[in-house]
DNA sequence: GTACTTGCAAATCGTTTGCAGTAAC
DNA sequence: GTTACTGCAAACGATTTGCAAGTAC
């Protein structure tokens, strides 16, 4: 949650902007559900948004969120992460980025880095096809399991 | 299917040592299920495992072959597949290799690459944690899906 | 007013599990 | 003989769908 409400405010004016051009509908609930991904940087999955959205919409029910995720995703508003079979989470971040994945606690966070932007499409997997987004995810284990392990031992 | 058959066999060998190492019993499904998929390039899921092994062991039932591809994913002995979120796709193929994976027919293929194999961990990852492993995949339209394109427009 | 959305309940699908019989070691 | 493995059938959990009522535009 360390998303200033500013970034939050500028990004929802984005999403209304970015629904308008579609011809998608603003409702409330979609609204409340963008806003509770674009808050947070945990990569949540649809229960956990449903629950954040049911702080603010109590009424809302779980088919709606996830029927608004996935369209969401069709849009190319948000994006699915998880290489893994895990449930579905999700991103609002459409920045080029990329993930570490604890294989403990199932942390994902984002990070950037220059040196991965710049890797060409190598010519052994253009011998496929034609390439289209590279994607790369560093596998470890986060500080917070790194501990528990070391006080336990 | 471009396995030779000595390959194939030698492989089936390496994997009756494996099991014999780890007290594993040596069925006949559980040789046929591993001869399945280490004799295909296709990244197989469960069912396409199952179809295949059926034609030579015809009473098979697929919880048979689910719980296997489970153990031995769990002995890393075979590993998992697909970022994606459709079903669990298996590959008997545990040397350090990349996957295309066709967006249009979930078509995935293993590459090797000197290059990326000499990435470094990058400083932003090493950040959240321990790195252990880095993934990365290409995504893009195979040569097949491509073709249909450019016949069809 | 129309078309898109919602909430409900029921269905779907890949995958997993409990159990009694069977085969590997 | 013991222990792990198989096949069956039933369960499971995440996600999807059909439908009637509700809401944005």
């Amino acid at each position: 949650m360390a998303v200033s409400s500013e970034m939050i405010e500028t990004r929802m004016s984005a999403f209304r902007e970015a629904c308008a051009c579609r011809g998608v509908k603003v409702t409330h609930q979609r609204l409340e559900i963008y806003r509770e991904l674009t808050s947070s940087e945990e990569h949540p999955d649809a229960d956990a948004i449903c629950q954040g959205v049911r702080n603010r919409v109590p009424t809302i029910s779980r088919d709606t969120v996830y029927r608004n995720l996935k369209m969401l995703a069709e849009h190319g508003l948000i994006s699915i992460v998880g290489m893994s079979h895990e449930r579905l989470r999700f991103d609002a971040n459409m920045e080029l980025h990329y993930h570490f994945v604890c294989v403990r606690c199932g942390l994902i966070r984002d990070f950037y880095s220059q040196n991965l932007d710049n890797i060409d499409f190598p010519a052994e997997a253009v011998a496929f096809g034609d390439p289209v987004s590279l994607h790369l995810e560093v596998k470890g284990v986060c500080r917070t399991c790194r501990s528990l392990a070391d006080s336990s031992s």
